[in-house]
DNA sequence: AACCAATTGTAGCATTAGCTACATTTTAAT
DNA sequence: ATTAAAATGTAGCTAATGCTACAATTGGTT
């Protein structure tokens, strides 16, 4: 159940540290890999959004994820505290240069599960389902041979 | 971010249901999927386990999967409570027959990914870490063109 | 039988993510 | 300018999964 950064350049650490940890333990696995499962999908989603309307707000994430805002807003709190995010009251949500680097390899590697399921054959709407629960799953080693895979279908 | 239970029939309700509700809401998203996600990676390693030992104890899925003894207790219960494992204080670890039947459909689904990743030329190691965040995320649709790959590269 | 080590359980805390209900602010319409 | 609706925020609850520290049980050795 290994979760994959998108790249290895410039990680943040996407989780908050336990308050009182003495020696800095390797602590919190699933937890952790959740969290940061939820900012990569979060980020991913706000640069999708601003995108197609140009700005995005809590109701459009809230209505994204099928979640209520509350929890967007909760959400949104953590990653502005990981710097990769940035919020004013009432306003729209931007993207910082962190969170838009996250973002983008991120949308990358969407890309790349997509094009791969397509490739196999899969229904356009399974995939699309399927390379949001697999693309936090996927070694850099593993998306090279989609990669592969992919680009001999595409000449085949 | 779908979550794929192994099968379609005798399914089971993978996660508490909510204390108070009036109308039994879809609730909780992603919540459902990551506990029932736990629900059958634990009974895949138990299966696993009691195969390899014969009997399987708290301690040695604490092991497994690198986490204290008190989460894996406290996972175990809920387990119990769907009916899927069997316990008795300070005894081993029973897989109910529906945690029996459970942990092979897992398996079977899990064997799919990993031998598909094998054909795709992943290395070993790698395809066994990837298989684990992947399996659960794959739908049947996918599985078949799986297999469908997996079996071509088999005879070529 | 007594004892010690390994195993398991309990208590209590933290983090993340879900919710409803209610308060506040912005924004658009009148 | 007022007002009403939409958007956000806050308070407070639940569930799941991490942890440490300490208590209890089991089982094997002596």
């Amino acid at each position: 159940m290994a979760f994959y950064p998108p790249s290895q350049a410039g990680t943040v650490a996407l989780t908050a540290s336990p308050k009182t940890s003495q020696v800095s333990v390797p602590h919190r696995r699933t937890r952790r890999d959740h969290a940061s499962e939820t900012a990569e999908d979060y980020v991913e989603a706000i640069a999708q959004i601003v995108n197609e309307r140009s700005t995005c707000r809590v109701v459009d994430l809230a209505g994204h994820f099928a979640v209520s805002h509350v929890t967007v807003s909760r959400i949104l709190s953590r990653l502005e505290s990981l710097g990769l995010v940035e919020t004013q009251r009432y306003q729209p949500v931007k993207l910082t240069r962190q969170g838009l680097k996250l973002a983008s390899q991120s949308k990358e590697r969407h890309d790349t599960v997509y094009e791969f399921l397509i490739a196999l054959g899969v229904s356009p709407k399974t995939a699309a389902i399927d390379t949001e629960g697999i693309e936090h799953h996927v070694s850099p080693e593993t998306l090279r041979r989609l990669r592969a895979f992919t680009r001999r279908r595409g000449q085949a």
